[in-house]
DNA sequence: GTATGATTAAAACATCTGTTTTAATCATAC
DNA sequence: GTATGATTAAAACAGATGTTTTAATCATAC
């Protein structure tokens, strides 16, 4: 059964990391925090960052996964146009938020940690989260192109840009004012959220495509 | 004059900070990149906590500044009705991209620093760069709370916590991807983000304001 | 029962961290 | 010139970190 003392790990680790960070958190911290021997750590995971990658897997795979099935059914659904970018964005944007009210302490332990992880400027985490979060990204931005024709690929992809800057910061917060999101305010955040990008996605560009047009 | 010795430490925290993040930056980095000798840091400024502090204030006190003094000149200008949510949002996300087009490699740097510190997760950091941020986004939300009386103000710190988030995410990829975000790049980075942003910020909300409105 | 392999425990390891101490050097005033 | 104070240099310090090593313990098969 994959070890009780593996898991027991892995669930101190996220916490640990979600509240902590991950850069702040020491493996003493996390074996401690586990009622586990300090070597447990290396024996079981090989070193820290590789814990740290599974930590990442189990709690992102998941809402991943969620992200591409809601995609794939939205687009089933749709007719030739395919669906709307209120309803693309919403199942980009809902999973993570869903894992809340799902699992309680753990599903807001996630958002932190989702946040966290968004913000972190190591490469090598970077690197992990994006192995899987790139397809996922290229997948929506695919959708949101084909919904928007009046806009260019590369300003789609800008404004995702913003999109995720702006959901990974409303996932922070929850870290830094944890009485500010409570089970009510965050159905509310999250359908503010939604509503402010899918209206300013949905904006005509400024400089409209191929045209020189005027100065001043 | 300040110490020449000073002011080198400063460049070159002020640099590392920036690329390879503040907490995985060490003193001995530090003191290397700037060819002073390690106890300098301490002597000068007493302890690396309040060095990181020093570099903050260097950088920001002036784009805060910048910001203060746009709203204030926009507010002397417009008449009776207060200036325009894009008006607003330019003069709040202007100004760390200006600093750019001004001073080079330095401006750039500034980008990235600015996109660390807002997505960095210790509370001391935090508390820094807030003591002086915090009452320009206060300044910022009751000029938006002015200019969208249809937005209740709770909404309004909502909305604003997107925008800083987005603009964060843009400043952090001038990280993640240099060559992204090229001269002519930033500009139209720039005018997209202010662009969804406005837009965004000016939606109508999903929820009319004590309406008891309709369920399903 | 014993033997074998997996797991846990405790200790030591080497390295890196921020900081402090002790001299040496420098500039400046007298 | 000498004396005084500021600055720099080199070394050592105490503590924390991730990792490894060496025994002890446990479960399981024979």
């Amino acid at each position: 059964m994959a070890s009780e003392t593996k898991e027991r790990i892995l669930d101190a680790a996220e916490r640990l990391f979600s509240e902590a960070g991950l850069r702040t958190t020491s493996l003493r911290d996390i074996t401690s925090e586990a009622g586990v021997n300090l070597a447990a750590v290396n024996y079981h995971f090989g070193s820290k960052e590789t814990l740290l990658t599974a930590v990442l897997e189990r709690a992102f795979d998941p809402v991943n996964k969620r992200r591409i099935a809601g995609l794939d059914e939205l687009e089933s659904q749709a007719g030739e146009s395919g669906p709307s970018v209120e309803d693309i964005l919403l199942a980009f944007v809902g999973p993570p938020f869903d894992a809340w009210s799902e699992s309680g302490d753990r599903g807001l332990r996630f958002l932190k940690l989702l946040g966290q992880i968004h913000t972190e400027a190591n490469k090598d985490v970077q690197a992990v989260l994006m192995s899987q979060f790139k397809q996922v990204l290229e997948r929506y931005t695919k959708a949101l192109v084909r919904a928007l024709p009046a806009l260019e690929p590369i300003e789609v992809s800008r404004r995702m840009l913003f999109v995720v800057g702006a959901m990974a910061q409303t996932m922070l917060s929850a870290n830094r004012f944890p009485q500010g999101l409570a089970t009510g305010d965050l159905d509310q955040t999250r359908q503010s959220l939604i509503r402010f990008l899918a209206v300013g996605f949905s904006a005509e560009p400024t400089n409209v495509r191929a045209s020189g047009g005027g100065g001043s």
